[in-house]
DNA sequence: AACGAAACATAACGCGTGTTATACAAAAGA
DNA sequence: TCTTTTGTATAACACGCGTTATGTTTCGTT
């Protein structure tokens, strides 16, 4: 056997290499020609570890998916369940210029979605987890005495996933993007609103003065 | 002059033709054979009244426009402004199969606006027109004295739409459609919970009986 | 040292696209 | 009737794409 080389470690620079590809150029730009160039190689190489377009945009989704779940478990962890909440779901949004790749990322998958029956599966999966992950957060909180206990998890979940998936299409694809400050701010808007928390959240510099683990990190800033 | 064609109208047949075609294939499937096809032409025609494929799509939207545009004003004109203002958010729906065409017409052009400047300062121009009318909508409701004056009219028509955009995205592309029931139950849960409407409204049958000109049109059922 | 398979490069194929060139048909004006 | 101009069809072009075919290098194995 010839030319030691770790095939898994390469199969996965090409998958970085596609990643930060639709990040750049969207989805469209990711030509087999192009990611293997960023990749440093050419289209012959590609090919070598990866046989057909669809696979390579399926497998740089999972890459993908990698990435950001390690966050957001990170978040969700959080003793405070409605900070928990909070935090994952600023997580979500396209305040900087890495979280709007992403988006860029996802809107690419959903355009896809129409045309290939393999992705179409994977954007399936992906959305089912970023429910139940709403979902289960919603619960945490509730279960924690944080939220009213008839809150319609269900519902609640589907609502505010709706409004971040509305919120990147507003930011990356109308033209009026929306400040990070005003994302953030429909996010609080639509917990205190929709959710009725029954005790004060979110720290606010000034007032604050709870006992829990606080400190959150405040994320990216315009 | 010969062959005496009205240049205009059969302009708007290729427009109305390429509608179609993107509500049915999306935009991808949009070429200038298959839209001259779906007209009864050829390409020769086509490209007759339309000189560039950019050009053809910026005023297949304007077309598009021109359709919704009619409804959405007669339902903002009914006398009850709460009333109004629900069922226009109401047409926004991807609630039946026309509905869905148009959004997937709208998701097309926010894919290709990525591509295309044309086509990206006409998506903005849609989005404000989108943003102001749910917020002229709102200013009614409020003026009419069915929302609390102190109502953050630019936050709610922000939320609002990205709350729209986002059940259309998980109806269309998520692979977990939302049913055109549980689509309106998230406007009527948004429309009670962020703007604590003064009284109550969306007839329960039942219950019912307000003085106004009600009788506003339950639209399409599932 | 010689072999051979894996790793990679280069180039071609087939296809569909937007666009352009060209040929033909038809009807209004002379 | 003949010309001229518009409407429409057909065909070609150049390009970029995914994919495939064919070299060429590299380096363990024997």
């Amino acid at each position: 056997m010839p030319k030691k080389v770790d095939h898994k470690l390469r199969r996965e620079a090409f998958m970085a290499a596609a990643y930060r590809m639709i990040k750049k150029r969207g989805i469209s730009g990711a030509t087999f020609r192009a990611v293997a160039k960023e990749a440093g190689y050419t289209t012959g190489a590609l090919v070598h570890y990866v046989d057909s377009m669809d696979k390579l945009l399926v497998e740089a989704s999972e890459f993908s998916a990698r990435e950001v779940r390690a966050d957001m478990e990170k978040a969700e962890n959080l003793p405070d369940k409605l900070e928990a909440l909070r935090q994952v779901l600023y997580l979500a949004l396209p305040s900087d210029e890495d979280k709007r790749g992403n988006w860029n990322f996802f809107l690419g998958f959903w355009e896809r979605s129409a045309l290939s029956a393999d992705v179409r599966h994977l954007t399936h999966l992906r959305y089912v987890e970023w429910l139940k992950r709403t979902a289960r957060l919603i619960r945490n909180a509730r279960n924690a005495g944080d939220l009213p206990k008839d809150v319609d998890i269900k519902k609640a979940s589907r609502a505010c996933v709706a409004l971040i998936d509305g919120i990147a299409t507003q930011t990356l694809r109308s033209g009026s993007p929306l400040t990070p400050k005003a994302q953030r701010e429909l996010i609080d808007a639509w917990i205190a609103l929709w959710l009725k928390p029954l005790r004060k959240f979110g720290a606010k510099r000034a007032t604050a003065r709870r006992g829990k683990g606080d400190g959150a990190a405040h994320a990216a800033h315009s």
